[in-house]
RNA sequence: GGAGGAAUAGGCUAACUGGUAAGUCAGCGGUCUUGAAAACCGCCGCCGCAAGGCUUGGGGGUUCGAGUCCCUCUUCCUCCGCCA
């Protein structure tokens, strides 16, 4: 959520700036709102000021043993016209606050200025082993079925399509990568979490969510109004909500598996292949909770993780800067990390990292106290790293000639030292 | 699931038959000191430049006025039952 004050001082920044980012709403119609709700409250409260001191008299009145007819009377009055615009200021307020939540994020300075995707800067080759090959590759379903380590027909007979099976050597490779994630973090000194996967309405709304992408969740039941998470960015971001984090305890830096859930409402047809998008999916999520002057800092460093990542893995990368166009609703800056695919013949994201500064923890109300004063720290996260594109990247460019699947070095402990997955005979 | 109890600011604790949140510890700033402690002064729930408003787990009600009375929800504790 956006700051109403910095509205108020910078409207046309703001104006030009939300509709960079795709905004439908006009900041412009909250600022109407805001002038009408701020008068009524002066109003309001001018008002309650007097039934305070009134009250007050009235109870020393009474003790004296006067009886104050009068005054309780033109109390009465005085509490219905309080109640009247008591719930006017309410009404207006719930207005305002549901616009603002339907409103992005701002972004960056150093964010690309664009439109789409295609305005995305490349900002970090990462190393590009792209040998030729002398043996036609398969792809990765293909691939992972004559290995027995997928199994997608099941999968969409006991759930639908985009729930994926993982069997035997392909569940134990799933258990490696998310294994190996969290150490690795855990060695960055990243505190583990293990969250719930269904959260409530607010918690939903404090990340960015809700109100205005619940066609894209799911959701759990009528009665609970409990939602599964997409990210475990959800329920850890929000374990601060309401909270003040002590300035000294900045930057926390945690990090939790989850399974996410995703509707991928729209998504139909294209890149919907194996494992390519899916509705369930394995993530280990990083989540800061940045001191504001140094967020950006941080967001480097946590992008960086995610890179040491794919390096260790060795699988060939690049990172992107998205444009103003292309960035997700509540980020100011984010970075995409894809690995090439060389048998899709493309650059699948495995890592999005952003840089959300206040604006979640606006909604969430998660503050540091700096100097006395009460302040929104920054929230950043990124993925470390969504699992199943990473599957992919694995597939595509450690597979052989033979048709077996060679398993990249840093997995091998996890394995009980395997170094390659053998089609059955 | 059943029965009972509890929730006050960061912790702890008060508030007559309803009269407008007292105090304490921790913390922060200052005086003093070579430095520290002690002592003393101030700050010490939220918003606001201020005036002022709001705040006793959440929401609603009664009242001129609610921590206090009523309804409701939530969370925690104790006991019983059930359960991986």
């Amino acid at each position: 959520m956006l700051d109403i004050r910095k509205i108020r001082e910078n409207p046309e920044f703001y104006r030009e700036e939300t509709r960079k980012k795709g905004s439908a709403v006009d900041v412009m119609d909250v600022l109407a709102l805001d002038e009408k709700r701020r008068s009524l409250l002066a109003e309001v409260e001018r008002l309650k000021s007097e039934r305070n001191a009134e009250s007050k008299k009235i109870g020393e009145a009474k003790k004296r043993g006067e009886n104050p007819e009068q005054a309780m009377a033109a109390m009465r009055i005085l509490g219905d016209k309080i109640t009247d615009l008591d719930l006017q200021v309410k009404a207006i307020d719930d207005e305002q606050t549901e616009k603002l939540m339907h409103i992005p994020n701002i972004a960056h300075a150093s964010t690309p200025e664009g439109e789409s995707s295609a305005d995305n800067v490349v900002t970090r080759e990462g190393p590009i082993p792209a040998k030729d090959r002398d043996f036609a590759a398969v792809d990765h379903k293909t691939l992972g079925e004559r290995l027995g380590i997928f199994d997608f027909e099941r999968g969409a007979k006991i759930s639908g399509s985009g729930f994926p099976v993982y069997r035997g050597l392909g569940a134990r490779l799933e258990h490696s990568l998310i294994q190996f994630f969290l150490d690795s973090h855990r060695e960055c000194g990243f505190e583990e979490i293990i969250p719930p996967y269904l959260v409530t309405r607010n918690t939903m709304r404090g990340t960015g969510q809700l109100p205005k992408f619940e066609e894209d969740m799911y959701r759990c039941d009528k009665e609970d109004d409990l939602f599964l998470i997409p990210t475990a960015e959800v329920p850890v971001t929000n374990l601060y909500s309401d909270e003040i984090i002590p300035e000294n305890e900045l930057p926390k830096r945690l990090c939790a598996y989850s399974a996410c859930f995703r509707r991928e409402a729209g998504s139909y047809g294209k890149d919907t292949r194996g494992l390519l998008r899916l509705h369930q999916f394995n993530k280990v999520e990083m989540v800061y909770f940045a001191h504001p002057d140094k967020s950006y800092e941080e967001h480097e460093e946590l992008t960086r993780f995610a890179e040491v990542l794919l390096e260790k893995l060795g699988l060939p990368y690049h990172r992107l800067a998205l444009c103003k166009g292309d960035l997700g609703f509540g980020a100011a800056k984010c970075y995409d990390l894809e690995v090439y695919a060389p048998v899709e013949k493309k650059w699948l994201e495995v890592s999005s990292c952003s840089n959300f500064e206040d604006f979640q923890a606006r909604r969430a109300n998660i503050r540091t106290k700096i100097n006395g004063k009460n302040q929104f720290i920054h929230t950043l996260n990124g993925s470390g790293l969504a699992t199943p594109r990473v599957m992919v990247g694995i597939c595509d460019n450690y597979q052989q000639k033979d048709g077996s699947l060679v398993i990249p070095e840093v997995l091998r402990k996890y394995m009980g030292g395997l170094e390659v997955i053998e089609p059955s005979k």
